[in-house]
DNA sequence: CAGTGAGCGAGCTTCCGCTTGACTT
């Protein structure tokens, strides 16, 4: 018996093949790349022809260990990554280091998940392309060097932990110009002229028609004119003309259409898209979710047509071939569709079943009919005035095909009016005849404002990124993570302004004036960049206007394809960046430079005569009084949310610096009313108040300070569920998630299972304590790892901080096995917070 | 959760793309 090993990227992969391949073969896992560059700039000799020095990263051990057994005993290793650059890669990274002999080892790729597909594969091996994996190379190295030697300028010239790359950068530059057009961006008023007419019908009773007028009107004076004129015309339908429309159904879902539609239609962010999306994957529900291929396996479009001619007949039927439009596409995978198209609907929790939903509806539709529809144009002449005429439209489906079961969504252009889709009933046009003459109910001008530039959502930066080849779908969620985490973009939460627009009416009797307010602006839950972000990227921007280029990465990866076609050589690709590209970081960094980057000189302060300035500081935005060579040192002040470095004024900035005051006295204790790093706060007594968005620090009241005071108090006299006098470490409080447990500084969870907490006694608190302690034992090791990440416990409470710090430090000689991975910052935090208590 | 920030200074931060876990007080 011959003894296999076949390895690909994926764990839910490798069982799938398992079942087709049976025990001849041993199907295991990569979990992607196993090698890595050194995290030390030792990980690139640029000296020595950018020689990488690649190692396998602590978490990869284990896995690398088992190939490395399961290779020894194989007597042919199958290679089986995916067919693109990185998974080229993965499979020469896999040969070096298992150390594979050239006559035991055999690449193979497939592009659908079959038993033939993958018989076929094994009945037809290569060797590694080394041209691919070369260009691979150059792709990582040159990501590492752009990377890490831009970083460290931003640390120096501008704060630090900052980072820059050829991905998040242009993410920041897409997100930072949007927020410049829409802060340069005037609206421009003008009336949108809007009748209502009456179509009679054959049973005498009359149907509304309504209609637009074909121009817009600039000003309020021709409107009222225009709508004065009206009243004593008469309105002729001049022409109606029917035209055939056809629409076609959209190509399946790859990673970054499915991000989208899930956000339109679902509410998912990206992240959440892509985690519900594994889930469907891993389970068998789904092909792979992360691909840039709309291309359907032969399986999965003959699937489809049995599914449309079971449910639908054959007139629905009409298969389909997608072919790919987007930059820079490797399309190693095939694209997201279920795995069985004759499973309508899937158990599981309820985003599994609507993100399941949308994926079978998507693909079944990519494989219908076209749907016909007809659309009708009435022309509506007002007799005796030229240039303008009314237009109704209507369409109706004549035939839904794809759209009985799939309609895409498209974005609609914020603060825009809802805008239909597609036919609905209120779309139909009533019967009518060419010459007929139509009586109005009535004819509006309504003031109409130019909207903004929309800004970018998740979902539509990742299309904006996909549309410019930058970032991989395996990419596109992190990158909006690193963006903001960061702090170079935030999630807007504002809901606008309002403002107040006229509109005039016209009825049978005569001409009638009302206002209404309207709200624009929002930010809600749309990507706006902060001040550190747009600081960072004015700076990348005058210094690095070659990697700031939203053509960098198209134009380089051109070379990459010319490396992989053997037509350069990858060193060569990268010298020739990187002699252009070192100097100009090197002379960057060695700039003397007058002010700080992105510091703006406010002027002198009217009361002191002092300098005030404005930049980014070690925590963020800050105003400055005063002139640090002076005698008097200079007072600083955060900004406020809302303000920014870029739009502040002297008076603001003058008034930033009225904080701390008080307020006056309460209970015969002073309230202190200051700003902190979590906004505008009251000080009293001990205890801290934070300052609702509504009210203006600088103006509230002692008595509104009072009442938020005992608002507090109450607020905290409800928290507080239960306490035991004989353990007062340990409370039971109601939190945002509902009761909990505190103890020593930790917090526990109270099963569902506890129908009232209030009942708990201390020995069944302790238990639960215990239970949940056993829980988190096991996952101590991991946490050790991530308490390398010193920099967050600086972060902790400053009293704590120093024996926190210590603390933290211990836990990380002691483990110096396992080094600092890119440990996320709430997991570090958390680990903080344990290393006090878990004494080994 | 909280009021910091130009005296010293060591050592830390950081990239993009492959993959999955562990995690919600």
């Amino acid at each position: 018996m011959q003894n296999n090993l076949v390895i690909v990227e994926s764990p839910a992969k490798a069982k799938t093949i398992q079942k087709f391949l049976g025990t001849d073969f041993k199907v295991l896992s990569s979990y992607g790349h196993i090698r890595d560059l050194n995290k030390k700039h030792a990980g690139i000799d640029v000296e020595n022809d950018f020689t990488p020095n690649y190692e396998v990263p602590a978490d990869k051990k284990n896995i690398v260990a088992e190939l490395k057994r399961e290779a020894k005993k194989a007597s042919i290793v199958w290679l089986a990554s995916d067919e693109d650059r990185e998974g080229e890669a993965i499979s020469w990274h896999l040969s070096e280091v298992l150390k594979l002999k050239p006559e035991q080892t055999k690449r193979i790729v497939f592009h659908e998940i079959t038993k033939s597909a993958i018989l076929d594969a094994i009945n037809n091996p290569r060797e590694i392309d080394i041209n691919l994996v070369d260009a691979q190379q150059a792709r990582r190295i040159l990501d590492r060097l752009v990377g890490f030697e831009l970083s460290p300028v931003l640390w120096k010239k501008v704060k630090p932990s900052l980072s820059a790359g050829r991905v998040q950068s242009v993410a920041v530059r897409l997100i930072v110009e949007r927020e410049r057009e829409i802060r340069n961006f005037k609206p421009e008023a003008s009336y949108r002229v809007v009748a209502v007419f009456k179509v009679p019908e054959e049973n005498g009773r009359t149907v509304e028609l309504k209609a637009e007028l074909n121009k817009r009107i600039p000003t309020y004076a021709q409107a009222k004119e225009l709508l004065e004129h009206c009243a004593s015309k008469l309105f002729t339908i001049k022409d109606i003309k029917k035209s055939p429309l056809k629409k076609n159904p959209a190509p399946p879902f790859t990673t970054s259409t499915l991000q989208q539609e899930a956000a339109r239609k679902l509410g998912f962010p990206v992240a959440r898209t892509m985690m519900v999306a594994q889930k469907l994957y891993e389970s068998g529900r789904i092909t792979y979710m992360r691909t840039d291929s709309v291309n359907l396996s032969g399986l999965a479009i003959n699937a489809s047509k049995e599914t449309i001619l079971d449910k639908m007949g054959e007139k629905y039927l009409k298969i389909r071939k997608f072919t790919t439009k987007s930059k820079g596409a490797q399309e190693a995978h095939e694209a997201i569709r279920p795995t069985d198209m004759h499973t309508t609907a899937i158990t599981g929790s309820a985003q599994e079943k609507k993100l399941y939903d949308l994926i079978w509806k998507r693909t079944i539709a990519s494989q219908m009919a076209e749907a016909q529809l007809e659309k009708t144009n009435v022309h509506i002449s007002i007799d005796g005035v030229d240039g303008y005429h009314f237009v109704a439209t209507g369409e109706v489906i004549k035939f839904d095909g794809f759209l009985k079961v799939y309609r895409e969504s498209f974005d609609n252009h914020q603060d825009e009016e809802e805008v239909p889709e597609l036919p609905t009933d209120a779309n139909m046009l009533p019967p009518m005849k060419v010459g007929e003459v139509l009586p109005f109910a009535n004819i509006s001008a309504t003031e109409r404002f130019t909207l903004q530039p929309p800004r970018y959502t998740e979902a539509s930066l990742v299309r904006k990124l996909e549309e410019l080849g930058i970032g991989r779908p395996s990419t596109y969620a992190p990158t909006i993570s690193t963006i903001q985490n960061r702090g170079y973009v935030v999630r807007g939460d504002s809901e606008g302004e309002t403002r107040v627009f006229k509109r005039i009416v016209l009825t049978g009797d005569g001409l009638g004036e009302e206002t209404d307010t309207e709200s624009f602006g929002s930010n809600k839950g749309r990507l706006v960049s902060t001040d550190i972000g747009t600081v960072v990227n004015d700076f990348l921007m005058a210094y690095f206007p070659n990697v700031m280029n939203y053509n960098f990465t198209a134009d380089i990866e051109l070379t990459f394809d010319e490396i992989a076609a053997g037509n350069k050589k990858w060193t060569e690709v990268l010298r020739n960046f990187y002699t252009k590209f070192h100097p100009n970081v090197v002379s960057v960094e060695n700039m003397k430079m007058e002010h700080r980057v992105g510091e703006r000189i406010l002027g002198n302060d009217a009361e002191t005569g002092l300098p005030i300035s404005v930049k980014i500081g070690r925590y963020g935005p800050v105003v400055q009084m005063g002139d640090p060579d002076a005698e008097e040192k200079p007072r600083f002040a955060q900004l406020q949310k809302g303000q920014s470095i870029e739009t502040l004024t002297l008076e603001e900035a003058h008034d930033l610096f009225k904080l701390p005051r008080i307020a006056g006295e309460y209970e015969d204790l002073t309230v202190k009313i200051g700003v902190g790093r979590f906004g505008p706060y009251i000080y009293h007594h001990g205890k801290y108040v934070s300052i609702p968005k509504t009210e203006d620090p600088l103006k509230i009241s002692l008595d509104t300070c009072i009442e938020l005071i005992e608002a507090k108090r109450k607020a905290d006299i409800e928290k507080h569920i239960k306490s035991f006098d004989e353990e007062p470490e340990l409370e039971i409080l109601n939190g945002r998630w509902g009761p909990y447990i505190s103890y020593q500084k930790s917090n526990y969870k109270i099963p569902k299972s506890v129908e009232d907490p209030k009942l708990l006694s201390l020995e069944e608190c302790l238990e639960l304590i215990k239970k949940q302690e056993k829980g988190t034992a096991g996952k101590r090791k991991a946490n050790a790892r991530a308490a390398a990440n010193k920099k967050k416990a600086k972060t902790a409470t400053k009293k704590k901080a120093t024996t926190k710090k210590a603390a933290a430090k211990k836990t990380t000689t002691k483990k110096t096995a396992a080094k600092k991975t890119a440990a996320k910052k709430v997991v570090a935090k958390k680990v903080v917070a344990k290393a006090d208590t878990t004494k080994e």
